[in-house]
DNA sequence: AGCGTTTACGCAAGGGTTTGCGCATTGTTG
DNA sequence: CAACAATGCGCAAACCCTTGCGTAAACGCT
């Protein structure tokens, strides 16, 4: 800890080897004996030797590391990502560093001057809703690549859901089971995201002819709180809405924790249909129904580009191939559940609408058991 | 991009003055005339200039990384901890790289191998259960804070869980309801968590002199699909247990997801206790009773330790401060919902039994109503 | 023997920053 | 007025590694 680190210097003294050439031992150079090598690195190895990261970026001009700013880890949708990155990186020598901007400009311009301080091989940003000049200014000097939110004024890879297309699913499907009344809680449309959910959601009530009432529409800040209060105001409404759409991760789960808390019987007095990838969706109201986001492939594309910018440490050509296979644009599903049914069906849960656009195999949507096996 | 990184040189260059004049000024060096410090800085505003973490590094031998690394990040635990202290670090000008384990020893010692070759400042990590000894020998390199799980043959500091205390409460509620055919689920018991979990729950049947079952207790990595088939084999016993500890956030996700698969009704049929700070406990079965920890707290002890053997970069003195005041160990306590009722009594939900070792206030235990204010 | 080629290694520059020390210039005191 | 402190700034070393180029030996060939 205290004693100096060990460096090439010292590892060339003992054997009476220049730098060079323990250095390039250790890289495995063609033109070291193999005898040499073989010293080297039984040297390296007994005196404990760690290269020095710092000197390899200062000499390089970048480091090997990759930035993944996102605004909540808490979040399971970047949780997956930021698992799924990590580890695909991590194989390819590359170390991921999160950060974490709480939805705070200010916090994201930190991390953001951070990652350029470190000379960060690139950078891959969900940005907050309004990100302070001098961050762009800063991500413009790296490979960026935006991730569900985009801000225009930034050049680079962008990965984006199509988003209104998801809201347009999701209403859909209620307004197939004849919801009329349906409200919405979205994000700010300061998002590039929450402004394309809303689009969404107006389409297809429009097209449905029905009017866009503004009482059943909320948007606010992405907070399970502000989501709460969202569907306090709806359960006041006098002609109260059947259905709600809660567009966002933390939006779902402040809905559902409001539902809990007021007691609302879903789908029976409420159909309810979630956005996200929450592990625990299927956990609750005996199964919430989920606008999904095929986050494996996202993830998988997201890591493919970094590693396309990243400086290829183990010399394997950068393997742009990945790239091709991947979209830009990904769409989402809709996982239908038992949180949604039929409007006027309040009889116990609902069965039969699983004709919609579920894409998915729909084995875990529950038949309408009553008795358990258990006793 | 591509043009090459403004360096102190550039900005020396151009106001002629030497590199070292620069650097003093931009550093708020006491020897340099104000005139000179303000033409400096205005200079480097000017030309985007932004320092070389790496050449830093370099010089000092130690870089303004932190790293934690964790088994999983998709854990609301360590997600919540993660969050937590990287937004304190950043806060005194540290970066936080997280690293995910995936409970792998190998990709473990990758990342500790790149945190050392990073020359991070201190690392905090949550072990594996059989971790290299190549990876011990390298976080012994560093200031290394231990968390949740120990391993031995490391020093520093640790930051635990009265685990086997934990387990006490959650068993004593249990038996207090009347349970006597209590199973368990739990984690390796080569994890230290594991193993005092465990040994917390036999140390309670056997105050209750209960005898321990091993068909009720199943133990294995801590995956949901562990705790899920776990759950599958009790519910196949003869004298089926009336009651389950899962005991650790995966685990309770795995038995949550069983029962509701099997469509086991939470608490008439069985109860439950869960382990872990997830958000979705109270949406759950009308609220699962957890065994909950002060990860707030340990969170901030965690940070105040880490910055205790980080660079002070901003020359505010290294605040040991709070270290005095947050412990190395920490009690949980048990949050008391509705998924824990007393045996025998089969009449819906449960009430009366908030008596026990909730800490918290009860007011998110949703009483009994049965008529939602929402019709 | 003479020549070209391959193999094995060393020299030294360069990359950006920090910092101890030295050198002026100006201001202060005996 | 001399001695002295304070102020403001430059020189150069050090941090560790990579890599282009140079050198020297060994080898195969005519």
């Amino acid at each position: 800890m205290i004693p100096r680190d060990v460096t090439l210097g010292d590892i060339a003294r003992a054997l009476e080897l220049s730098i060079a050439t323990v250095s390039r031992a250790l890289r495995d150079h063609p033109h070291i004996s193999a005898r040499t090598k073989h010293r080297v690195r039984d040297a390296a190895e007994r005196v404990g030797y760690v290269s020095n990261a710092a000197a390899n970026t200062l000499h390089r001009a970048r480091s090997s590391l990759v930035g993944f700013v996102v605004p909540d880890i808490e979040n399971e949708f970047y949780a997956t990502m930021a698992s799924f990155v990590a580890a695909r990186l991590a194989q390819r020598g590359c170390q991921m560093v999160l950060a974490i901007t709480q939805d705070d400009p200010r916090i994201e311009l930190d991390h953001v001057r951070a990652m350029r301080e470190a000379r960060a091989a690139a950078v891959a940003v969900t940005l907050t809703a309004a990100p302070l000049p001098e961050t762009i200014r800063l991500l413009a000097q790296f490979p960026t690549v935006q991730v569900v939110r985009i801000a225009d004024g930034l050049a680079g890879r962008t990965l984006v859901v199509d988003e209104e297309a998801a809201a347009m699913m999701a209403m859909r499907h209620l307004l197939d089971l004849g919801h009329r009344d349906i409200a919405y809680i979205g994000g700010s449309t300061q998002l590039s995201s929450g402004q394309h959910r809303l689009a969404g959601y107006v389409a297809a009530l429009g097209k449905a002819d029905i009017a866009v009432e503004s009482k059943y529409v909320a948007l606010g800040p992405p907070r399970a709180s502000f989501a709460r209060s969202a569907m306090m105001q709806f359960a006041k409404l006098s002609p109260r809405p059947t259905a709600v759409i809660a567009s966002g991760y933390e939006l779902t789960l402040g809905a559902a924790q409001c539902v809990c808390d007021l007691r609302i019987r879903v789908p029976q007095e409420l159909s309810l249909i979630g956005y996200g990838n929450a592990r625990w969706s299927e956990l609750i109201f005996g199964g919430l129904t989920m606008i999904a986001l095929p986050v494996e492939d996202m993830a998988f594309a997201l890591a493919e580009t970094l590693l396309g910018y990243a400086p290829t440490v183990d010399g394997s050509a950068t393997s742009t191939v990945g790239l091709d296979h991947c979209a830009s644009q990904f769409v989402p599903h809709l996982e239908v559940r038992n949180s949604t049914s039929p409007l006027g069906s309040s009889i116990g849960l609902s069965i039969g609408h699983e004709t919609t656009h579920a894409k998915g195999p729909g084995r875990r949507t529950r038949s309408p058991k009553l008795v358990s096996p258990w006793t």
